[in-house]
DNA sequence: ACTTATTTTTAGGTTCATCTAAAAATTTAT
DNA sequence: ATAAATTTTTAGATGAACCTAAAAATAAGT
């Protein structure tokens, strides 16, 4: 029950992230490079969350996070993602402007809060960038997306996310028409570059870089 | 333009608060029993604040918000009240339940978000509790409103605001259904201890302690 | 005016979150 | 297997924001 600051709720985020895209433990020198700060500095973190019981944590061994870690770092992740949600459909920001209000309103304090702005929002299941929100309890829901990089031609899906969140990338996205929720056909691919023509249903063709079509996320 | 840290700006807030119910400088010991520190832990800020040119400071003789620091200090207070008509309007808390999720929000930096919220709400000019909302440029609105314990029998006024912040003493105004924006007509006092019978135009008679009277805030 | 009481400041410490530099453990390469 | 490279930890500092205890300045009382 004791307080985590914002600083330790964001290195349960950090590692959460860090784990979820590889297996094993969470190296010291990755989250020192996330954080950007530096390995002893995080090593002196690690010490401290282990003693909270909210990391499993070996010197030299890297580390893991508990049950009780993860549910706080979900629960974190919960309310950065309904913020967003928040941002973009009740104030008009665009995708590509709410993550930084995000990553300091996740830390308001306030249970009744987040379970309110949940409803307001009317339950959202995922957030601007099509990242599925946690449940309440701390549960991450599970999605299967695929990447538009790996459909082939004739294949027809729907824009679901993205795994690139740089505004840029977001804002070149915007550029090119490309809005979450559109249906994509594939109607060829360049051997050469791996470059796509895509046509956004019904009748928009579009050419779609591999740079851009391996961090965009479909399902069907 | 240096950053401002969260302590910085309550420390900031707070001297507003004092300096705008008395005349002449803020003392160290008023700061110390309103942030709940120790006078030593003042003077430090103090030391800091004045680095930063947000206040005239000279040992021993107290201290006053800069024209800066006075800016600072309206525009946190500005974002503490629209977060506030947030929480109460679009997420259905109660005016007695807000204050803490404010003293938080308050602190999220964002121009922008300010001004879409604002927006969002309607630019509304008074908080729920009946404080006015600083303007975007950090100025306070001046209203002037006299106490309900200062009418005389057969005058009315309308309910517009608390002296008494706390959870308690609004909780009893609900109780006693006196809500802002009722109008009330006094019609006895009695001169032993000063309460009042009153009506809730157009017919609710209502029994209201001087305790009472003296918090609330009528314009007329 | 002088003594006493109060307020404020200084002096010296603590904890959190960071840093650099050096030591220790682990991993990789020959 | 031994040496070299890499990763991680320890050791020792720093700054922000707090603390207690003692000293200094100001205000009050006689
Ligand atoms: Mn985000
Ligand atoms: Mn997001
Ligand atoms: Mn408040
Ligand atoms: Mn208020």
């Amino acid at each position: 029950m004791a307080t985590t600051s914002f600083t330790e709720e964001n290195y349960l985020k950090t590692i959460y992230a860090i784990a979820s895209r590889q297996q094993g433990e969470v190296s010291t020198n990755a989250l020192a490079e996330m954080t950007a700060t530096r390995a002893a500095s995080v090593t002196d973190m690690l010490k401290r969350l282990a003693d909270k019981g909210l990391i499993h944590y070996k010197r030299y061994q890297g580390v893991r996070l508990t049950d009780e870690g993860e549910r706080l770092a979900l629960t974190i992740i919960r309310r950065h993602r309904l913020w967003e949600v928040f941002l973009v459909d009740k104030l008009g920001f665009g995708w590509d402007q709410v993550h930084e209000m995000a990553e300091e309103l996740e830390h308001v304090r306030s249970d009744e809060l987040v379970t309110r702005l949940d409803a307001f929002l009317n339950h959202p299941q995922f957030d601007p960038h099509g990242d599925p929100i946690p449940t309440p309890a701390g549960l991450m829901p599970d999605v299967t997306y695929r990447k538009l990089a790996d459909l082939v031609p004739t294949e027809e899906a729907c824009l679901m996310g993205v795994l690139d969140h740089s505004a840029s990338f977001l804002q070149h996205l915007d550029a090119c028409g490309l809005t979450l929720g559109s249906v994509v056909k594939v109607s060829e691919i360049s051997s050469f570059d791996r470059s796509m023509q895509v046509t956004i249903v019904p009748d928009q063709a579009l050419f779609v870089s591999h740079d851009v079509a391996k961090n965009l996320l479909v399902s069907e």
